[in-house]
DNA sequence: TCCGACCGCGAGAGCGCTCTCGTCGAGAGC
DNA sequence: GCTCTCGACGAGAGCGCTCTCGCGGTCGGA
């Protein structure tokens, strides 16, 4: 093997592998080209049984999968994690954290089978995860529900000031009543954004009681703003909370004969493709969601790397992006 | 451990773990309790290294992972995969094949992380693919580009009698001037979608000249629809090669005035949620996306286990799906 | 000059499984 | 009743790494 062929032993092969300190430049000189000479990988199995970590990290999504990968936003993010790990030898398992069945997920999980673990769009109720930041370092994908202790990582943007900007700018086009599309409330992106929505309207001393629930899909953005339209149809503006609810909502306003953004003027979340896929341009806020999924990774492999000092959170700004519906 | 504990040794502990039938229904009932008993979970990384095989299986996605994941239909392929997999003890690795660093990826394939792939999305000139089948067992999503060989193994839709079926729906309903916007040409998805609709329009005796390219996305749909209606103004149906590229084409009908269905009628292909999330809804051709998933995945798991006489290919029927754009 | 500290490296023992053999006992065949 | 066969199980050798020790050589200080 490399060892015969650089004239050293095993054992300093695997040091120069894992990047000791503690070898002789020349030998890991001659051992990188030993190991490049004969094409040396080295076996993954071998070497987690022996070092007693895995080199893979998991990515836990929600069960109803559909709704998280048709998400443009989503898609971004994990765009990002994947390629921070690409930059390392970690390796990406996906898997899902079905409610029912959580005991075989769990299982793989707290068995060893990854060092670390990513969580994404976790609602509240899903104590499964805070059973498996016991096993291992995890960090969320957004703040989580249950923030509850020191052991918290996650990477977020700042939704209430997000939510603040675009409300604040459809107040400064002269909007006097501004709804909103909320996200789902029991999650805190949905929880924050509309905190942002009141916080803006209760500066400015206008009413903040046009609201109705969405739950990040197309669809379900549809059908409230259905009802908020119902309920007050005098809104000459609307804060929807993601891009893709954004679309539902455009489309029941084109049905409705609203026209956007001269009758009712439109501000979303997110600034993923969705935004630029209808006939009229959303602005929206803009979130970094690649950069999130990037500095997600980053954090775990930090932690992996028993890094001191990594920070807890990391809270992105957000960036008001100014298109046509508003 | 739990041999001792079930008074067996630990080769028939392995025997029973691993399903071998020489070992009598006592003692499987006896080492069964005992796992139960002490809550044994085998060591992933030690069964791999004795046995050379790793339980997981990768996951290749093309490299602009947004434009995979942001389409509703790959989301519901992914879930019909892990479905699949969830009832095996095999493992999702999530790797972007990247054209690149192509390396990096394919060194990790080729060394044994995997036991095998299931690629999806695959465009022609990867002939990093090519590659992969001499290490492994491959499953396309997706009839593959250069179906070379006799070791092709792939699940697809029959898309040529699908959009067949979807222009034929058109011409009943006494359209004459019907026009397309294609996926990808590069794309056997793309081609095939194609070739249906002009054997649709030979059949009928109606010309076949109004076609523009799109790539799948909504924003590429959009502008090839102005291009199109630009071009072959007198249109009064189009054929979508997807749903997310309908939405972007209903956003420019809309833009231009063009009601759907009466002056325009639409037909697209995936039937996924996409098609339903706009103010109108788009009739279109089915696919069975997350059951391709599944379908996927089990013939990967059967080649893995050996299995005689596993089909080279899977194709799955399409139904034409009756709503509001046609 | 001698001693101890320290640094670079090799020897060798595992890590937790699988798998090939070999053994032992029970049943079949004569 | 004796051998022969065959099926169920155990012994034990790896799988390809990592990691702890400890050894030898070098260097600085007294």
């Amino acid at each position: 093997m490399v060892a015969a062929d650089a004239g050293v032993s095993r054992a300093t092969v695997s040091r120069v592998v894992n990047g000791s300190p503690k070898v002789r430049p020349e030998v890991v000189e001659s051992v990188n080209a030993a190991i490049e000479r004969l094409n040396y990988v080295p076996n993954r199995a071998a070497r987690s049984l022996a070092s007693h970590h895995t080199q893979s990290v998991a990515l836990i999504v929600p069960g109803d999968m559909t709704k998280f990968f048709g998400d443009p936003y989503f898609a971004a993010v994990v765009q990002g994690i994947t390629n921070r790990l690409d930059e390392s030898d970690y390796t990406l398992n996906l898997l899902v954290a079905s409610s029912d069945p959580r005991h075989k997920t769990m299982r793989y999980l707290r068995s060893g089978n990854v060092d670390g673990a990513l969580v994404i769009s976790h609602h509240t109720g899903d104590d499964f995860v805070a059973n498996l930041e016991t096993a291992m370092p995890v960090v969320f994908g957004g703040r989580p529900t249950n923030h509850s202790g020191r052991n918290n990582y996650f990477v977020d943007v700042d939704n209430i000031a997000g939510a603040v900007s675009g409300v604040q700018h459809l107040i400064d086009l002269g909007r006097r009543r501004i709804g909103t599309i909320t996200g789902p409330v029991d999650m805190p992106a949905g929880i924050d954004r509309l905190t942002g929505f009141r916080h803006a309207l209760d500066e400015a001393g206008l009413p903040g009681d046009a609201i109705e629930h969405g739950d990040f899909t197309a669809a379900g953005a549809a059908a409230a703003t259905r009802r908020l339209l119902e309920r007050h149809p005098d809104v000459d503006a609307l804060f929807v909370a993601s891009d893709l609810m954004a679309v539902g909502t455009m489309g029941v306003l084109a049905e409705k004969g609203r026209l956007v953004p001269r009758d009712i003027a439109v501000v979303s979340f997110d600034d993923s493709p969705a935004a630029t896929s209808g006939p009229i341009s959303l602005t929206t806020v803009s979130q970094p969601s690649k950069e999130m999924g990037f500095a997600m990774a980053d954090l775990l492999l930090r932690l992996l790397a028993d890094d001191e000092a990594v920070p807890h959170h990391n809270i992105m700004p957000t960036r008001l992006v100014l298109r046509e519906s508003a």
